[in-house]
DNA sequence: GTCGCAAGTTAGTCACTTCTAACCTGGTGA
DNA sequence: TCACCAGGTTAGAAGTGACTAACTTGCGAC
Protein backbone atom coordinates (compact mmCIF):
# COMPACT_ATOMS: atom_id res chain seq x y z
CA UNK A 1 0.00 0.00 0.00
CA UNK A 2 1.23 3.19 -1.33
CA UNK A 3 1.10 5.75 1.64
CA UNK A 4 -1.61 8.40 0.32
CA UNK A 5 -1.79 12.65 0.42
CA UNK A 6 -4.31 12.10 3.12
CA UNK A 7 -2.77 9.53 4.96
CA UNK A 8 0.13 12.02 5.54
CA UNK A 9 -1.92 14.48 6.77
CA UNK A 10 -4.01 12.61 9.11
CA UNK A 11 -0.22 11.25 10.55
CA UNK A 12 1.06 14.48 10.46
CA UNK A 13 -1.90 16.11 12.56
CA UNK A 14 -1.69 13.16 15.08
CA UNK A 15 1.94 14.01 15.69
CA UNK A 16 1.11 18.00 15.89
CA UNK A 17 -1.88 16.95 18.27
CA UNK A 18 0.67 14.82 20.35
CA UNK A 19 2.79 17.61 20.90
CA UNK A 20 -0.33 19.85 21.70
CA UNK A 21 -2.59 18.36 24.05
CA UNK A 22 -0.49 14.30 24.65
CA UNK A 23 -3.06 12.08 24.03
CA UNK A 24 -4.61 11.80 21.07
CA UNK A 25 -8.17 10.51 19.84
CA UNK A 26 -10.00 10.53 16.79
CA UNK A 27 -12.63 13.15 17.99
CA UNK A 28 -9.36 15.62 18.55
CA UNK A 29 -8.36 14.98 14.93
CA UNK A 30 -12.13 15.66 13.90
CA UNK A 31 -11.71 19.09 15.97
CA UNK A 32 -8.52 19.69 14.47
CA UNK A 33 -9.11 19.08 10.73
CA UNK A 34 -13.16 19.91 10.25
CA UNK A 35 -13.55 16.42 8.87
CA UNK A 36 -16.63 14.60 10.29
CA UNK A 37 -16.19 12.29 12.34
CA UNK A 38 -17.06 8.81 10.29
CA UNK A 39 -14.41 10.20 7.86
CA UNK A 40 -12.14 10.26 10.80
CA UNK A 41 -12.88 7.01 11.80
CA UNK A 42 -12.81 5.25 8.38
CA UNK A 43 -9.07 6.73 8.17
CA UNK A 44 -8.08 5.44 11.41
CA UNK A 45 -9.27 2.56 10.37
CA UNK A 46 -6.93 2.13 7.46
CA UNK A 47 -4.03 3.81 9.10
CA UNK A 48 -4.72 0.86 11.61
CA UNK A 49 -4.43 -2.21 9.40
CA UNK A 50 -1.82 -0.55 7.69
CA UNK A 51 0.41 -0.24 10.49
CA UNK A 52 0.72 3.19 10.83
CA UNK A 53 -0.54 4.13 14.44
CA UNK A 54 -2.05 1.85 16.94
CA UNK A 55 -4.78 2.36 19.14
CA UNK A 56 -5.40 1.30 22.59
CA UNK A 57 -8.88 0.24 24.11
CA UNK A 58 -9.86 3.98 25.20
CA UNK A 59 -9.23 5.24 21.57
CA UNK A 60 -6.28 6.92 22.14
CA UNK A 61 -4.17 6.62 18.91
CA UNK A 62 0.26 6.22 19.01
CA UNK A 63 2.43 6.29 15.77
CA UNK A 64 4.20 3.06 14.94
CA UNK A 65 7.88 3.65 13.72
CA UNK A 66 6.17 3.22 10.83
CA UNK A 67 3.85 5.96 10.98
CA UNK A 68 5.85 8.49 13.46
CA UNK A 69 8.50 8.38 10.46
CA UNK A 70 6.50 9.72 7.60
CA UNK A 71 5.03 11.95 10.18
CA UNK A 72 8.13 13.62 11.22
CA UNK A 73 9.11 13.61 7.09
CA UNK A 74 5.53 15.65 6.64
CA UNK A 75 5.82 17.82 9.80
CA UNK A 76 9.89 18.88 8.93
CA UNK A 77 8.80 20.03 5.52
CA UNK A 78 5.56 21.58 6.66
CA UNK A 79 7.48 23.95 9.05
CA UNK A 80 10.25 24.27 6.49
CA UNK A 81 7.96 25.81 3.40
CA UNK A 82 6.18 28.14 5.95
CA UNK A 83 8.80 29.68 7.27
CA UNK A 84 10.51 29.61 3.93
CA UNK A 85 7.70 31.37 2.54
CA UNK A 86 7.29 34.07 5.18
CA UNK A 87 10.89 34.30 4.78
CA UNK A 88 9.87 35.32 1.03
CA UNK A 89 7.22 37.93 2.29
CA UNK A 90 4.23 35.54 2.03
CA UNK A 91 1.53 36.21 5.11
CA UNK A 92 1.62 33.28 7.59
CA UNK A 93 -1.88 32.31 6.84
CA UNK A 94 -0.94 31.92 2.83
CA UNK A 95 2.11 30.53 3.69
CA UNK A 96 0.61 27.58 6.07
CA UNK A 97 -1.98 26.82 3.61
CA UNK A 98 0.66 26.55 0.68
CA UNK A 99 2.79 24.95 2.78
CA UNK A 100 0.20 21.93 3.80
CA UNK A 101 -0.36 20.82 0.14
CA UNK A 102 3.42 21.44 -1.22
CA UNK A 103 4.38 18.93 1.36
CA UNK A 104 2.84 16.35 -0.25
CA UNK A 105 3.91 16.66 -3.47
CA UNK A 106 7.48 17.90 -3.42
CA UNK A 107 10.08 15.51 -3.94
CA UNK A 108 13.20 15.05 -1.15
CA UNK A 109 15.57 16.50 -3.93
CA UNK A 110 14.06 19.95 -4.19
CA UNK A 111 13.39 20.40 -0.32
CA UNK A 112 16.52 19.63 0.58
CA UNK A 113 17.52 22.17 -1.74
CA UNK A 114 14.80 24.84 -0.47
CA UNK A 115 15.86 24.01 2.93
CA UNK A 116 19.25 24.22 2.14
CA UNK A 117 18.60 28.01 0.16
CA UNK A 118 17.03 28.53 3.28
CA UNK A 119 19.12 28.20 5.91
CA UNK A 120 21.58 30.28 4.00
CA UNK A 121 19.70 33.17 3.37
CA UNK A 122 18.85 33.10 7.70
CA UNK A 123 22.83 33.34 8.08
CA UNK A 124 23.55 36.53 5.56
CA UNK B 1 -17.74 24.70 -12.49
CA UNK B 2 -14.63 25.28 -10.19
CA UNK B 3 -11.55 24.36 -12.71
CA UNK B 4 -9.89 20.90 -11.47
CA UNK B 5 -6.50 20.03 -11.21
CA UNK B 6 -6.65 17.68 -14.07
CA UNK B 7 -8.55 20.39 -16.12
CA UNK B 8 -5.56 22.83 -15.45
CA UNK B 9 -3.36 19.88 -16.60
CA UNK B 10 -5.00 19.18 -19.94
CA UNK B 11 -4.95 22.85 -20.96
CA UNK B 12 -1.62 23.71 -20.09
CA UNK B 13 -0.48 20.57 -21.95
CA UNK B 14 -3.03 21.30 -24.97
CA UNK B 15 -0.78 24.88 -25.03
CA UNK B 16 2.55 23.20 -25.14
CA UNK B 17 1.24 21.45 -27.81
CA UNK B 18 0.13 24.01 -29.82
CA UNK B 19 3.24 25.46 -29.45
CA UNK B 20 5.51 22.50 -30.33
CA UNK B 21 3.35 21.09 -32.57
CA UNK B 22 0.74 23.84 -34.51
CA UNK B 23 -2.82 21.54 -34.71
CA UNK B 24 -3.51 19.68 -31.54
CA UNK B 25 -6.13 16.42 -31.26
CA UNK B 26 -6.96 14.63 -28.66
CA UNK B 27 -4.04 11.67 -29.53
CA UNK B 28 -1.65 14.11 -29.54
CA UNK B 29 -2.70 15.08 -25.97
CA UNK B 30 -2.43 11.27 -25.32
CA UNK B 31 0.88 10.36 -26.76
CA UNK B 32 1.75 13.77 -24.75
CA UNK B 33 0.64 12.59 -21.24
CA UNK B 34 0.33 9.01 -21.11
CA UNK B 35 -3.05 8.67 -20.27
CA UNK B 36 -5.27 6.57 -22.02
CA UNK B 37 -7.54 7.40 -25.13
CA UNK B 38 -10.59 7.50 -23.48
CA UNK B 39 -9.57 9.39 -20.33
CA UNK B 40 -8.42 11.98 -22.58
CA UNK B 41 -11.70 11.89 -24.80
CA UNK B 42 -13.74 12.12 -21.77
CA UNK B 43 -11.80 14.96 -20.27
CA UNK B 44 -12.14 16.87 -23.45
CA UNK B 45 -15.41 16.09 -24.03
CA UNK B 46 -15.32 17.82 -19.71
CA UNK B 47 -13.25 20.79 -21.30
CA UNK B 48 -15.85 21.25 -24.64
CA UNK B 49 -18.51 21.20 -22.19
CA UNK B 50 -17.62 23.91 -19.57
CA UNK B 51 -16.24 26.16 -22.34
CA UNK B 52 -12.31 25.70 -21.65
CA UNK B 53 -11.92 24.46 -25.34
CA UNK B 54 -13.20 24.21 -29.20
CA UNK B 55 -12.89 20.55 -31.66
CA UNK B 56 -13.44 21.46 -35.35
CA UNK B 57 -15.10 18.56 -36.88
CA UNK B 58 -12.07 17.41 -37.69
CA UNK B 59 -11.31 16.61 -33.82
CA UNK B 60 -8.72 19.66 -33.99
CA UNK B 61 -8.53 21.60 -30.62
CA UNK B 62 -7.97 25.07 -29.55
CA UNK B 63 -8.21 27.06 -26.49
CA UNK B 64 -11.28 29.22 -25.78
CA UNK B 65 -10.08 32.73 -23.93
CA UNK B 66 -11.38 31.35 -20.64
CA UNK B 67 -9.30 27.85 -21.28
CA UNK B 68 -6.57 30.05 -22.91
CA UNK B 69 -6.22 32.58 -19.63
CA UNK B 70 -5.76 29.53 -17.32
CA UNK B 71 -3.43 27.26 -19.62
CA UNK B 72 -0.96 30.76 -19.71
CA UNK B 73 -1.12 31.16 -15.90
CA UNK B 74 -0.56 27.61 -15.25
CA UNK B 75 2.13 27.58 -17.86
CA UNK B 76 3.85 30.45 -16.34
CA UNK B 77 4.10 28.75 -12.93
CA UNK B 78 5.31 25.81 -14.93
CA UNK B 79 8.45 27.68 -16.37
CA UNK B 80 9.48 29.98 -13.39
CA UNK B 81 9.12 27.26 -10.47
CA UNK B 82 10.96 24.61 -12.89
CA UNK B 83 13.94 27.39 -13.77
CA UNK B 84 13.66 28.57 -10.25
CA UNK B 85 14.34 24.63 -8.59
CA UNK B 86 17.39 24.56 -11.18
CA UNK B 87 18.42 27.58 -9.72
CA UNK B 88 18.87 25.84 -6.38
CA UNK B 89 20.49 22.87 -7.87
CA UNK B 90 17.49 20.23 -8.38
CA UNK B 91 18.04 18.48 -11.59
CA UNK B 92 16.30 19.43 -14.51
CA UNK B 93 13.84 16.03 -14.60
CA UNK B 94 13.34 16.65 -10.59
CA UNK B 95 12.72 20.28 -11.49
CA UNK B 96 10.30 19.83 -14.31
CA UNK B 97 7.98 17.34 -12.16
CA UNK B 98 7.86 19.20 -8.66
CA UNK B 99 7.00 22.09 -10.87
CA UNK B 100 4.11 20.09 -12.63
CA UNK B 101 3.11 19.41 -9.00
CA UNK B 102 3.48 22.21 -7.55
CA UNK B 103 1.99 24.95 -9.96
CA UNK B 104 -1.57 23.63 -9.30
CA UNK B 105 -1.61 24.14 -5.54
CA UNK B 106 0.44 27.23 -5.08
CA UNK B 107 -1.13 30.21 -4.23
CA UNK B 108 -0.87 33.35 -6.09
CA UNK B 109 0.90 35.05 -4.08
CA UNK B 110 3.60 32.66 -2.87
CA UNK B 111 3.91 32.14 -6.46
CA UNK B 112 4.32 35.80 -6.55
CA UNK B 113 7.01 36.34 -3.84
CA UNK B 114 8.99 32.91 -5.19
CA UNK B 115 8.87 34.46 -8.85
CA UNK B 116 10.25 37.89 -7.00
CA UNK B 117 12.48 36.27 -5.54
CA UNK B 118 13.77 34.31 -8.71
CA UNK B 119 14.33 37.16 -10.91
CA UNK B 120 16.07 39.10 -7.86
CA UNK B 121 18.43 36.19 -7.34
CA UNK B 122 19.14 36.08 -11.68
CA UNK B 123 19.71 40.25 -11.62
CA UNK B 124 22.84 39.87 -8.83
C1' DG C 1 -14.13 -2.11 -53.33
C1' DT C 2 -12.66 -3.70 -49.24
C1' DC C 3 -9.37 -4.36 -45.64
C1' DG C 4 -7.10 -2.49 -42.06
C1' DC C 5 -5.54 1.03 -39.22
C1' DA C 6 -5.77 5.47 -36.72
C1' DA C 7 -8.73 8.35 -34.08
C1' DG C 8 -12.38 8.83 -31.22
C1' DT C 9 -16.36 7.42 -28.29
C1' DT C 10 -19.40 4.74 -25.05
C1' DA C 11 -20.09 1.82 -21.22
C1' DG C 12 -18.72 -0.01 -17.21
C1' DT C 13 -15.36 -0.21 -13.38
C1' DC C 14 -12.23 1.11 -9.68
C1' DA C 15 -9.57 3.67 -6.03
C1' DC C 16 -9.48 7.53 -3.18
C1' DT C 17 -11.46 10.75 -0.10
C1' DT C 18 -14.93 12.80 1.58
C1' DC C 19 -19.98 13.13 3.09
C1' DT C 20 -24.83 12.19 5.77
C1' DA C 21 -27.85 9.19 8.27
C1' DA C 22 -28.27 6.07 11.58
C1' DC C 23 -26.66 3.28 14.98
C1' DC C 24 -23.89 1.44 19.24
C1' DT C 25 -21.68 1.98 23.76
C1' DG C 26 -20.13 3.34 28.12
C1' DG C 27 -19.86 6.70 31.70
C1' DT C 28 -22.09 10.30 34.46
C1' DG C 29 -25.49 13.45 36.67
C1' DA C 30 -29.92 13.90 38.60
C1' DT D 1 -31.28 3.62 37.91
C1' DC D 2 -31.71 5.48 33.85
C1' DA D 3 -31.51 8.89 30.42
C1' DC D 4 -28.49 11.41 28.00
C1' DC D 5 -24.38 12.63 25.75
C1' DA D 6 -19.66 12.13 23.91
C1' DG D 7 -17.12 9.24 21.21
C1' DG D 8 -16.99 5.95 17.80
C1' DT D 9 -18.69 2.90 14.00
C1' DT D 10 -21.29 1.07 9.85
C1' DA D 11 -23.66 1.67 5.61
C1' DG D 12 -24.50 3.99 1.64
C1' DA D 13 -23.51 7.80 -1.50
C1' DA D 14 -20.99 11.23 -4.17
C1' DG D 15 -17.21 13.57 -6.84
C1' DT D 16 -12.81 13.18 -9.10
C1' DG D 17 -9.89 11.02 -12.19
C1' DA D 18 -8.11 7.35 -13.96
C1' DC D 19 -8.69 2.47 -16.31
C1' DT D 20 -10.12 -1.64 -19.94
C1' DA D 21 -13.12 -3.58 -23.39
C1' DA D 22 -15.54 -2.89 -27.18
C1' DC D 23 -17.54 -0.13 -30.58
C1' DT D 24 -17.76 3.38 -34.65
C1' DT D 25 -15.94 5.91 -38.33
C1' DG D 26 -13.29 7.53 -42.05
C1' DC D 27 -9.44 7.24 -44.98
C1' DG D 28 -5.72 5.18 -47.63
C1' DA D 29 -3.26 1.08 -49.69
C1' DC D 30 -3.75 -2.56 -52.48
Amino acid sequence: MKIQESAENYLETILVLRQRIGNVRSIDIVNEMNFSKPSISYAMKQLRENGYILMDESGYITLTDKGMEIAERIYERHKVLTDYLISLGVDEDVAREDACRIEHVISPKSFEMIKKAYKESQNR
